[in-house]
DNA sequence: CTGCTGGTGAAGTAAATATTTCAGAATAAA
DNA sequence: TTTATTCTGAAATATTTACTTCACCAGCAG
């Protein structure tokens, strides 16, 4: 089993003895407030040790490296380590697969998107976008892109089964004046635009704006123009190991608003949704199991 | 009582809006791997972010710092007082939010599905499938039921720039003799099925057998039915904190699938991928940015 | 299409950091 | 005291890093 390797601290341990008067004040001034010292230049770090430079770089030298810079680049590798054990890494996802295996290594990208996208996220933001989706007193539009549209339908089938005034807006951008004619003031419009953002997105949000409309915006990391004009922003990190992007945090993100919009309305849509079980069983279309 | 002084992390966030795209591709890379990233030198951030040293520098001034050596040394000052005080354990996910708060919930939720689902997957079948898939001489069918309809789209639209002969099935059953009147030996059937299976699934997975297609099914845990008539099965987990399923994990699944599909075909796949982009740059109907 | 604006990075410059050299200080042994 | 040896930092040099300038190009208003 291979050696783990020491920590730079422990190594200055060791060879103690065999550092000189003035190195041997460096090391102990390096261990005072270890490891954060050795970040900053060497001139920083001779002056705090009270030593000269030429002092430091024998001493790192003496260590095994070949400059200060790598030192230094160790120390860093090191200090990551140990400040980003916040989960535990799984290694493996698909249990039996190699972890080379492109189900691993994609799944393990997109739980580090999953997991960076919600610690940006801003909670009260998430909170209002779930407070005016379970206004009924404001229709909902939702419209969706090329490859967001998918998302779109995905959302307004599960929205339709919340609430009334639900509206999925197609596709085609010369269909959208009949929506806008009917848009009244304080209505929601949801629109999703990742990255190769249309052109038409913008020119929507705009008239959406000027029908006093709030917009809820979908987008990536590196947000939409749309952005600028919407009232609530939810990002989402997108970027996996493919020739195309990842749409699995937006998804989780509709369905944590509808998780808890159903729940915040439930005493009145309770009645809707039990009506839609009925009709569903007695077209004979689904098997309870 | 005086302020506390904002996190660069938090600043980073708050002025998202008023940074320009490359600054905000730098702002995200930064935020990536918090705060080690921003340790090493300009040169080092710029090139990580794949941005242009002056980007990093103009970015840095916009948070209110003189030069990058003081945006440095702030983080720096910032990363000692994490380490001082280990609180920091990551039991949340979206890090604002009490931890009783629905995304919190949930998002532990998914990612436990995934999780389990990844666990039991087999990965030769998972190969198996993609190697379907990648078979230009088969055409393939794919089609969804009421909640997996999105998820059968999402499928459609990416397989359709990757391959040839991609066909999306209608919903209505009706319409499928139609469909299967052209579907010859060896074609393939994608067909997702979650609880509340529906009855109309099996009829066509017989119909499918019949003219010897091979059956790709999508469906949960518990398994449809059609799982019987399936060649290939794929389970994902489903069950969440809310009113309804979830689909994430097979959503994770199709992509994985076709991050895998594309590579293993990209010869061959390349000039139309290139082919498709051309044409949707000169329809001008995606901006760059 | 035309001329603007603002964002961007290549290239050049300034400033620092890192490294080498070397003279002299300290130490120890004769 | 000499003499050899080792250690040390000032100063010179090499290398990187930080910053500035500016031409170019995308996007956009007219």
């Amino acid at each position: 089993m291979a050696k783990v390797q020491k920590t730079i601290a422990e190594r200055l341990q060791d060879i103690q003895n065999e550092l000189t008067r003035a190195e041997r004040q460096l090391a102990s001034s390096l261990l005072a407030n270890y490891p954060m010292s050795g970040l900053s230049s060497i001139t920083a770090v001779a002056e705090h040790a009270e030593v000269s430079t030429p002092t430091v770089i024998r001493m790192v030298r003496k260590l095994g490296f070949e400059g200060y810079p790598q030192f230094q680049a160790e120390l860093r590798k090191e200090l990551e380590a140990t400040i980003t054990t916040p989960i535990t890494r799984h290694e493996k996802w698909a249990g039996n697969a190699p972890d080379t295996h492109i189900l691993n290594e994609f799944t393990g990208v997109v739980v580090d998107n999953i997991q960076q996208s919600l610690s940006q996220i801003d909670p009260t933001v998430f909170d209002q976008a779930c407070q005016l989706l379970s206004d009924q007193k404001r229709s909902i539009y939702i419209t969706g892109g090329r490859i967001t549209r998918a998302l779109a339908d995905y959302f307004f089938m599960h929205l339709q089964m919340i609430r009334k005034h639900v509206h999925n807006m197609e596709s085609r951008s010369s269909s959208w004046p009949h929506y806008i004619l009917d848009m009244n003031a304080g209505d929601v419009l949801v629109m999703f635009d990742v990255r190769r953002y249309e052109n038409s997105s913008i020119k929507l949000a705009e008239l959406a704006k000027n029908q006093k409309l709030k917009i809820i915006l979908f987008t990536d990391q590196w947000r939409s123009p749309v952005s600028k004009l919407a009232d609530l922003t939810l990002c989402s990190r997108i970027s996996v190991p493919s020739a195309w992007d990842s749409s699995v945090v937006t998804l989780l993100l509709l369905e944590a608003i509808v998780a808890k919009t159903q729940k915040s309305t439930w005493d009145s849509t309770k009645n809707r949704v039990e009506e839609l079980e009925n009709l569903f069983d007695q077209t004979k279309f689904f098997r309870k199991f």
